[in-house]
DNA sequence: TAGATTGTTAATCGATTAACAATC
DNA sequence: TAGATTGTTAATCGATTAACAATC
């Protein structure tokens, strides 16, 4: 199916969209108008129009946007209904911490395995996965379909490992580590600079000091 | 001082220019032209240029940018020269993560505090910051002079908690949980929807996959 | 001086907002 | 039917890129 090139800008928005929805459907809100949710939201109540019409119209008129299709439908375009197997490299406190903390699972992304090079954690259990030693790493992710490598290891240790990944056929990449990776077209990378964020706030408070 | 209004994109390339800086700086390389760094950085000469006369001319005509120099000013810019006192709401995985792992203070952010309402983590130590209970929060905050929070609670908590941290004069929020949160003007917010982050990647996985 | 490369203005591109006809 | 609200086109705004004069 031919898919007209959506850009970046409205990709970002519908998680956002998606969890707001979420919270509607929590608060048993059947309908709801452009206009309302934008209200709620803080954005134009065109741009969330606009936004939608990218993907087919979702509402009808007169009436507004069904809040449970709208949902679904969204969950469906971000793929949350599509099952992932996914790693994490990295047993280290960020990695322990994302293999415990997010709601995987309800997004489709199954916690398959744990690797790390310290001997000290290798064996140990991080929500009933296992971290294994590095050596294993390649076969492991042939052997059960991984698409997805969670990166929580330090700078130089992803860029060792990347090149390998994408010979083991990883779809993606989710990338803690504070680099830019240099992956062949096809492999999504989405990065998570935590340090970049941290950068950002920083800047507000400077300028916002000087402003006052 | 007057400041001209920045927009946000600029500001959100000045860490990765700082970033890539970092590396020239450790590479031994003194100067660098505007078309160089953008062969680097994959982006054009002309944005690089644009964005850093934002802040004033760094640069010299027919010679290009000294990285040492432009390293340390765009430090400036980020606010990296300055003190801030921080602690971190929430001693769950992330909330420990984030107190281990960050190289907060290279980056001038001083770990003063941890905080969580579970019986069980309070009194451990996360290098060398005893976490303490919530009860003695507003109170720690305003003695010692706390400007940025971190926060990495549930949502429903951040959501019960946040007004007390502006009454308390905290400045900025960096936040983990999964909510937008509603602050007076002036009271900056930097988010970090890990989830957000997550869904994008679903999105992009299934995209391409449609495609090919 | 000649060559290189910035700083900056102008042109283009894309994203957001406004407006309104279509239609439920 | 009349009123409401979408889907969509047109207008505006802002960000990126191109071009080039200034100048080191």
């Amino acid at each position: 199916m031919e898919t007209r090139e959506i850009s970046q800008a409205v990709i970002s928005r519908l998680p956002r969209y998606y969890r707001y929805l979420g919270e509607l459907k929590d608060e048993g809100i059947e309908r709801i108008s452009s206009q309302e949710l934008s209200e709620r939201m803080n954005v134009t109540a065109s741009q969330i129009r606009q936004d939608f019409n990218n993907f087919g119209g979702f509402g009808q008129q007169g009436y507004g946007y069904n809040v449970d299709y709208l949902y679904k439908e969204i969950g469906k375009i971000l793929g949350l209904d599509q099952k992932h197997n996914f790693i994490i490299i990295g047993a280290g406190n960020l990695g322990r911490a994302l293999g415990n903390y997010l709601n995987f699972e309800k997004r489709g992304f199954i916690f398959k395995g744990m690797f790390d090079n310290n001997d000290e954690v290798v064996g140990k259990e991080v929500r009933g996965v296992k971290v294994m030693p590095m050596d294993n790493l390649d076969e492991f992710i042939r052997a059960n379909n991984i698409d997805i490598v969670v990166l929580t290891i330090p700078k130089n240790s992803a860029l060792n490992i990347i090149d390998n990944l994408v010979e083991d056929g990883v779809k993606a990449i989710w990338n803690f580590a504070h680099v830019d990776l240099d992956v062949p077209e096809g492999v999504i990378v989405e990065n998570v600079h935590l340090s970049d964020s941290l950068m950002k706030l920083s800047y507000n408070i400077s300028r916002y000091s000087k402003e006052h």
